[in-house]
RNA sequence: GGGCGCGUAGCUCAGCGGGAGAGCACCGUCUUCACACGGCGGGGGUCGCUGGUUCAAUCCCAGCCGCGCCCA
């Protein structure tokens, strides 16, 4: 017997250890189905579970069972990335607080180090995920600094590397003077702060007194200016381009270069040009060939190519004292409070330096023509698809991706430097000094490369990694390319635009057929959730109290495509109130002896209820299917939800309830049998969403299940399942209950009141419907009497008695003798409201048909619907009308 | 500045060429033997504004206003 309330904690963690142990999560159990794969986008190893992940791994898991229950051989993948940086930092953090740095330790005892971390603590999110009923295959997990991984990454880089499309240069890179690395344009935040732009006058050589006034919201890298640009149509300092200034603190004579980068609109229209710290300026000296100075030195301190006073000094106080020595000297013209960007790494939180060093890049130009291609051609399609122009537009003015990194943790690269600084790029070392021996005809002392890789390096390759490339294993043959990969837009660049242009270039074939890109989890009021605002609603938190599926299905109703999930916690505990609702639904079924039949076909049974329910079955189940194929989530959601609360538990379960309180025989058990397959039914649909409730339904409502319920097969339905007449005749009692449950209500007719039902004039059919063909048939008296709390349901000719209520369904009338009982007063006035919204009706319903243009051009079954909506609303005000008019004469003369 | 998207019931959001919907909130009512995390009934919207296309526009197109995000 099922308890009176569902207890989601017990459940899930018992479920979730019965699927882990009997392997329901395993790939390759069916090698004859085809396979069906997703790759986690996988989460950093130092995190922790967020909405963003609960959302992402719930839409993911939705697919996936999905998929196992339909038949195919289902591989989703996890695992994490060692996410370079962020680990880096936890692990020395950890030093910190025991008074040790990385630096004593070493670099080798160091990644020992992070390994026991990573061996400790990183597998927080794994855990997690199984909190939220993921299904994922465990056994296959991956870590991107696995060995095999690892092989993939040396491979990749050392094939990229003699194919010319990974080089070393020395360009300007993000660098990070808090952690000492470069770090790639995405791992850069552009913020917006309030600062100020001064404005110098620069000395013109060679004349007294005259300046070229320059703006700046960066003294402090005037000390490495090398030019002045002006824009070459601005007429104010043409007579100038050519000529030179002369820079205060330096006394270095600074060119006057015309080139369009000058903007004659902002500041003075004249740029100090200081191409070592400068993107934007670098490019200018590029084109005009003009010296690089670099005054920066890892901290951002000046360094000894500043003038002495400034060097050693932080590059704020360096622009404080550079101001104060302008001002001294009469060349301070002005100061402008104004609004600019400024680059912080998103790591460190510290301001970026463009600075100029030696870093790998990868030629991302190259490898993005066929991963534009991919899309553009449909081999990898997006969805929703707007999101393609997100991508394009990156992809087609990709930059050189800088992928070195000066820290430890990570893959570190396979170059090693000969005694001449020549460069040797193999996969291993050995290799290396074979190649070192070939060039210098020797064996030479070799020494490697202390960089290691971008992450998002070994990230790219995730997809085919994963499944054992280099080596041609038998996965790789079966699961490459994978199907779908999901994930949030704002992950495009790091996950997908790499995954592609990776997965094109080594396997010749896109990595998945589809990108669906999922909105983004924020605050009830359209926040960002983040730490610093505290409106953070944690999912584990939230699992405690409302369970597993109440979060899932939540997360799944709520993401339509194309807009932004805002999550409450009240929207939660609703969809809480669900599975509760579904539990009671299970529990009365139980309690009324409906427990699945074996053999019980539904298509044949006979009861009109019963065959009404399995239709509306049916057509659930379709929606849901078109709505997953899809990828509208949240339609599958609504679906279901609206199946088993509005149809199944308001309706079915209610008209069940006299031929299960009534007589044993064939009707009630036909009944049971229904109800039990039906609720069978919504157990198989709504299980993708809500894995945890459904499977206890199916192990609790039954002793002999072939399976369970994770691996049950996916129902599908057909014509035969739907049965129009049913279907007709069901929706007519529903219409007729209802009805007479608002004319009782609105004439506040006591609830316990049992009141008789009078008909008129009612055709055979509808006649049938209610009292049944006095042979075979059943009529819907029983239900119609229970559900509308009606006494007797009779036919009345002429003129119903005084004080009676009356309503219309399809043209034909309904009395409710209710004199006594109700206000006549209040039966007239809820007339004369039906009347008038009539009387609005067939006035638009006229000015239609009454327009030629709308008969003689619109499709005739649209003319031909209104006629009838005409005809129907005519008869409807007709009777109502004349009781109105009957009650209130009634009324009169009672008065 | 460029791109994408959003403005529909008090709130959160579906719908997107021919009768305005859901959940929550609200009001009334019911402790009826699955469920008060419930039942039944109800109120509430010139579908941002202005034009255009169409027999017909919340829906398509253009412009405007407001808001958000991404990229410069």
């Amino acid at each position: 017997m099922l308890e009176k309330t569902y207890r989601h904690h017990e459940t899930e963690a018992r479920q979730y250890a019965a699927w882990e142990k009997a392997g329901a999560f395993a790939c390759g159990r069916r090698p004859g189905a085809r396979p069906f794969t997703i790759v986690i986008p996988p989460p950093n190893v130092t995190g922790s579970l967020h909405m963003g992940h609960a959302l992402n791994s719930t839409l993911q898991d939705i697919l996936v069972r999905w998929q196992r229950m339909r038949g195919r051989d289902v591989l989703w993948q996890p695992g994490t990335d060692h996410a370079g940086i962020a680990t880096q930092m936890v692990v020395e953090r950890q030093l910190g607080d025991e008074g040790s740095t990385r630096r004593d330790l070493g670099r080798e005892r160091f990644i020992e180090r992070v390994w026991a971390w990573k061996e400790e603590s990183g597998g927080t999110i794994s855990r997690q995920l199984r909190r939220l009923g993921a299904s994922p295959d465990w056994s296959r997990e991956r870590f991107t600094m696995d060995d095999g991984l690892s092989a993939a990454v040396r491979k990749v880089f050392v094939d990229l590397y003699k194919a010319g499309l990974i080089y070393r240069d020395k360009r300007l890179v993000n660098w990070d003077c808090k952690l000492h690395t470069a770090i790639s344009d995405l791992e850069v935040e552009q913020r917006s702060v309030k600062g100020k732009m001064w404005y110098f006058k620069y000395p013109l050589e060679g004349s007294e007194n005259k300046y070229i006034t320059v703006a700046t919201v960066r003294p402090e890298t005037m000390l490495a200016d090398t030019a002045v640009a002006v824009h070459p149509d601005d007429g104010r300092y043409a007579s100038l381009v050519g000529k030179h200034c002369i820079q205060p603190s330096t006394g270095r004579r600074l060119i006057i270069v015309a080139d369009a980068y000058a903007n004659p609109e902002v500041g003075s229209g004249a740029v100090k040009i200081t191409p070592a710290h400068d993107f934007n300026d670098f490019e200018v000296a590029r084109r005009h060939g003009l010296e690089l100075i670099n005054v920066f030195d890892r901290d951002a301190r000046l360094n000894d190519n500043a003038p002495e006073p400034y060097r050693g000094l932080d590059r704020y106080e360096a622009r404080r004292r550079i101001v104060a020595e302008m001002e001294e000297r009469g060349l301070l013209e002005s100061i402008e409070e104004m609004e600019h960007t400024v680059p912080y790494g998103d790591r460190s939180g510290v301001a970026v330096e463009p600075w100029l060093t030696d870093q790998w890049f990868v030629d991302a130009a190259k490898l993005a023509g066929p991963a534009i291609a991919a899309v553009e051609e449909g081999r990898t399609r997006f969805v929703p698809e707007q999101w393609a122009n997100t991508y394009f537009e990156w992809m087609r003015n990709i930059q050189p991706w800088c992928v070195s990194r000066q820290i430890w943790w990570g893959h570190q690269i396979p170059a090693w430097y000969g005694p001449d600084g020549h460069v040797f790029v193999e996969p291993t070392e050995d290799e290396a000094r074979a190649a070192a021996e070939a060039h210098y005809g020797a064996p030479a002392g070799l020494e490697r490369d202390p960089d290691v890789l971008d992450t998002w390096f070994s990230s790219a390759l995730w997809p085919f990694s994963t499944l054992g490339w280099p080596e041609k294993t038998a996965e790789l043959e079966r699961y490459y390319p994978t199907d779908v990969l999901v994930t949030g837009f704002d992950i495009i660049f790091f996950w997908v635009a790499r995954m592609m242009m990776m997965g094109l270039h080594f396997m010749g074939e896109a990595p998945f057929h589809t990108v669906y890109i999922h909105p983004l989890v924020r605050d009830e009021a359209g926040q960002k959730m983040s730490k610093s605002k505290g409106n953070i609603l944690d999912p584990l938190e939230v699992i405690d109290t409302h369970g597993g599926d109440a979060l899932r299905f939540t997360l799944t109703a709520m993401a339509a495509q194309g807009r932004d999930v805002k999550l409450s916690e009240r929207r939660i505990e609703g969809y809480r109130n669900f599975i509760t609702k579904l539990w009671n639904a299970a529990r009365f079924c139980e309690m009324n002896g409906c427990k699945p039949v074996a053999g019980f076909d539904p298509k044949r049974a006979t009861g009109t209820l019963n065959r009404w329910i399995v239709g509306e079955v049916a057509r659930t189940g379709r929606r849901i299917d078109e709505a997953l194929e899809a990828y509208r989530f949240n339609e599958a959601a609504n679906g279901i939800y609206q199946f088993v609360w509005g149809t199944f538990c308001d309706w079915y379960l209610e008209f069940s309830k006299p031929v299960l309180g009534g007589p044993d025989g064939a009707a009630k058990d036909e009944v049971r049998a229904t109800a039990a397959w039906t609720l069978d039914q919504i157990l198989l649909l709504l299980h993708p969403i809500a894995p945890f409730v459904t499977e206890e339904l199916w192990g609790r409502l039954a002793d002999d299940r072939q399976t369970r319920l994770i691996e049950a097969p996916w129902p599908t339905y057909t014509a035969g399942h739907i049965h129009e007449a049913s279907s007709n005749e069901m929706n007519w009692v529903v219409r007729l209950i209802s009805e007479i449950r608002s004319v009782r209500a609105e004439l506040n007719v006591p609830p316990a009141a049992r009141v008789t039902l009078h008909h008129q004039g009612l055709s055979r059919k509808h006649r049938t419907w209610l009292e049944g063909d006095g042979k075979r048939r059943l009529g819907n008296a029983a239900q119609i009497k229970t559900l509308a709390r009606i006494e007797r349901i009779a036919t009345v000719d002429g003129e119903p008695p005084a004080g009676s209520a009356r309503f219309v369904i399809d043209e034909e009338s309904f009395i409710l003798p209710l004199a006594g009982v109700i206000d006549v007063a209040l039966e007239a006035q809820r007339l004369a409201r039906q009347v008038d919204k009539l009387d609005g009706e067939l006035a638009r319903i006229d000015s239609k048909l009454g327009d030629e243009n709308f008969t003689a051009r619109a499709p005739e079954h649209v003319v031909e619907a209104q006629h009838s909506r005409r005809a129907e609303a005519e008869a409807a005000r007709a009777k109502l009308a004349a009781a109105l008019e009957h009650i209130s004469g009634n009324a009169a003369a009672g008065a």
